[in-house]
DNA sequence: CAGATGCCGGAACATTCATTCCACCGTGAC
DNA sequence: GTCACGGTGGAATGAATGTTCCGGCATCTG
């Protein structure tokens, strides 16, 4: 009797032992079965629940190299791999607390990695928790439509602040819609910003303590008609303005280090939900 | 024509809306169609993964009894809804239809900005869940390590990855620590990075589908002899150094928009590890 | 009690599934 | 150059699947 496949022993029974096993086998695995390999990692949950034809069709190989596949791993079949990814769903509640008490072991450590990790998780998940109580359905539908109708969208925001805006101008670009980022480290951005009308609109993003060229942008850009939509950590904010709509996000901090998630998290909605009106 | 049951509109597309109605409708059901409504609710992971026959035998009735069940909940047949108790189990990537409609019902009104906002503060939420899962502070620790033995920290991040690194350059400003931001809109990205030696170090973030400037400045640095950090999101990216640390963040969606939030976790995490790490 | 109605069980059916098998292709050895 | 060999795609196959259909049964109505 020949030696079927260059595999040694059991095949895993467990999906993260399997997928560990993928990776590490995935430079010496043939091309076709290491273009499943890299599938299979990337959407487990499509092969714990398709069919063999369906998964061959979206991992673009034939269906037998999914046997194939399962065989250079010591499996029966596909049938019998496909069971180790769906055993992986089944137990996720009950192996939930197991991975709780894992972590809480991990913090228990002594490191001050751990600490400190879990700390900016926590306040990320605050600080969406808040937002979504905060946030009206109303002021987004608002703010939407306001910036549909701009003809251009400016951008305002600095420092902690900057990776928001420099987001939206990335989504925007992608979206199709016409907006143009304030704040970098050009020097014209007075001149920039003087050509915004009342017909364009503008985002100003900025919390305590406010940048002071975010302030003086906004409020110039207001007073000339250019309505303003804020973001910004205080009903008393020198950055509500006049005309316009604004938001309240509170986010939570560690160690002074504050996260950003909430306003990432509106800031995607109002991207899209400006998309969403241009196309209507 | 004879009314094929009473079911007045179309079947629920959410698992639990479905259970609602498996629950409130259960006292008006025949002596079976309630015995398989009673299982169903008892064993949802079941109906997931069973066939119709494992199934039927399992809640000791025939197989065509499910198919009536189905039917008298407005489905097309045992395959339609088999679907709806699969979709609750397949959290992650992929399938948006149905958050979509779970959303919907989830949140009280029925606006699309209602339904973007939610969708957008659950994928966040997320994010940083499967962050917690994955990462492990012993890599912490070492990626740490490594950045704070570095002259200076190069930071690598374009288009999405590009707010995340604007974010750290910001952050490690403020510490005091050296680093330079890499992809911005000046074009000498490639003599500044030729500056780079072994006592230096950089951090490259990439997702599917990768900058290819983003892998080439990251594999001309490692190169040279440069540790590197990478946060990517699969253990197949082509940005996993030879020499150096790198996480798995994987990051949900919502309508093809991926969260940020879990890299923006864990690149504070980095940044004040590092600065700790340096004091120490 | 007779009839009607709706529910159920089980066989029959067409479909779809995982698997097997074989011809072809590229590659490396001799 | 030719042989051998592992990798691959695609058709063939038999098993298993979901669904349909129909006879029989219980329950309720008049």
């Amino acid at each position: 009797m020949m030696t079927l496949d260059d595999n040694d022993a059991l095949p895993p029974r467990d999906f993260w032992s399997l997928r560990n096993l993928m990776v590490s086998r995935k430079d010496t695995l043939p091309k076709r079965l290491a273009q499943v390999a890299i599938y299979a990692v990337a959407n487990p949950d499509d092969v714990a629940f398709g069919t063999a034809a369906s998964i061959a069709e979206k991992a673009e190989v034939q269906p037998s190299t999914l046997v194939r596949f399962a065989q250079a791993f010591g499996y029966q079949g596909f049938s019998d791999l496909q069971a180790v990814f769906q055993d992986r769903l089944r137990d996720r509640t009950s192996n939930y607390s197991e991975r709780l008490s894992s972590l809480r072991s991990h913090v228990a450590g002594d490191s001050k990695s751990a600490t400190l990790f879990a700390g900016f998780c926590k306040a990320a998940e605050r600080s969406v928790g808040s937002l979504r109580e905060r946030v009206q359905v109303a002021q987004i539908d608002e703010a939407a439509e306001l910036l549909a109708k701009a003809e251009t969208i400016y951008l305002i925001g600095q420092r902690r602040s900057y990776p928001v805006t420099s987001y939206m101008s990335y989504a925007f670009g992608k979206l199709g819609v016409k907006s143009v980022l304030v704040g970098s480290a050009q020097g014209n951005d007075p001149e920039t910003l003087s050509f915004a009308t009342s017909r364009d609109a503008a985002i100003a993003i900025s919390f305590t303590p406010y940048a002071s060229a975010t302030l003086n942008y906004a409020r110039q850009i207001n007073e000339g008609g250019t309505p303003l939509v804020v973001i910004t950590d205080s009903p008393f904010s020198p950055l509500i303005p006049k005309l316009g709509v604004w938001f309240e996000v509170v986010e939570a901090d560690y160690e002074g280090f504050r996260s950003l998630s909430a306003s990432m998290a509106l800031a995607m909605t109002l991207t899209v939900a400006v998309a969403e009106a241009r196309r209507g």
